[in-house]
DNA sequence: AGCCAGGCTCTCG
DNA sequence: CGAGAGCATGGC
């Protein structure tokens, strides 16, 4: 018995790299979001965040430690691999690290932008350094933005955990397992009736084994919405998708494809909270919302982001 | 207990 | 067409 573990532990193979990020970045305020995650899909706990990602048809946990200052940002990262890493593949990996924290991104614009507008320019300064996450793929957002679509976060949370471990491959270290986030394939071919078990309804069942089935068949090319420069393009675009609908897609561009020019005005978190620092929490309408967010510019999505994390940080 | 929660589609009139 | 019902489930 010990000796079957001992043997599956020899073939993990570890790599160890360093990344550089854009600064300003704050790792530990960056990450935190992430510290009530769960330990068997995404977590950060003890300055040490892990994940794990998929290099082409192979699975990899990464763990992810900070290096280096705010201005001068370096992230240490562990590969452990159940096959051969490759070059190639250290390349990849580094890639899904830097979309993760969006390591490449650079804020000084947004800073700049929004030094006019004195309560976000007071939150950038004391959040100096934070960057929002990316999901790895655009369909992880998308779905998960779907599963988000009118229930309260908690729940969604819930039914995304489910999600990932009813359908998402299993990876093995140290005695621990760890799952992935399904592919399109994997949730094309999900029955009904373990969808439901997930606590989808009926409806968001459909929707999820629709998507994931046009995906899967090359139908819908979710990754080219990356290089799209117009964001209307591809809210009206995702919008023809059934089940999806302009909070989605906004919700998806800002969660998936590091685009931060949406926002969704008509997302009842985001108003609660953008009253809470311009309105004394009185409630205000979308439109109010989308006038107070014109002072931040092409980087609406990203304030909005500040403000949430803000709030949720209490500061 | 019941009503609401980071929406969307379908069905009526 | 526009308005309204229905959905899933944890929390208050």
């Amino acid at each position: 018995m010990l000796g079957k573990t001992e043997t599956k532990e020899k073939m993990i193979k570890t790599r160890k790299l360093t990344i550089r990020a854009v600064p300003p970045f704050d790792f530990d305020l960056s990450a935190r979001i992430f510290s009530d995650g769960d330990a068997q899909i995404q977590k950060y706990e003890n300055g040490k965040f892990w994940q794990v990602i998929r290099i082409d048809s192979k699975l990899a946990l990464v763990i992810v430690r900070a290096l280096g200052t705010v201005d001068e940002p370096k992230l240490s990262v562990e590969l452990n691999s159940n096959g051969e890493i490759l070059n190639n593949d250290k390349e990849k990996a580094v890639g899904i690290v830097c979309t993760l924290f969006n390591l490449r991104f650079d804020l000084e614009p947004f800073y700049e932008e929004v030094r006019r507008d004195n309560i976000m320019a007071g939150l950038t300064l004391r959040l100096r350094g934070l960057k929002s996450p990316t999901t790895p793929t655009v369909f992880e957002a998308l779905i998960d933005s779907i599963v988000e679509q009118q229930i309260s976060l908690k729940v969604a949370e819930g039914m995304e955990r489910k999600l990932i471990k009813t359908f998402g491959e299993n990876f093995n270290l140290g005695g621990n397992a760890y799952s992935a986030f399904p592919t399109p394939e994997e949730l094309a071919a999900a029955s009904v009736e373990r969808l439901r078990s997930c606590g989808l309804s009926s409806k968001k069942t459909e929707y999820v084994r629709e998507i994931s089935r046009l995906v899967a068949d090359g139908r819908l090319d979710l990754e080219k919405f990356r290089h799209y420069e117009n964001a209307g393009q591809i809210v009206s675009e995702l919008d023809r998708v059934r089940g999806i609908g302009v909070w989605t897609a906004e919700m998806t561009m800002v969660r998936g494809m590091q685009k931060f020019e949406a926002l969704p005005a008509d997302d009842l978190g985001l108003r609660r909270v953008v009253s809470h620092y311009y309105c004394k929490d009185k409630k205000i309408s979308v439109e109010e919302t989308h006038a107070i967010a014109e002072k931040w510019g092409k980087w609406k999505g990203l304030a909005a982001f500040y403000l949430i994390m803000a709030e949720w940080l209490e500061c």
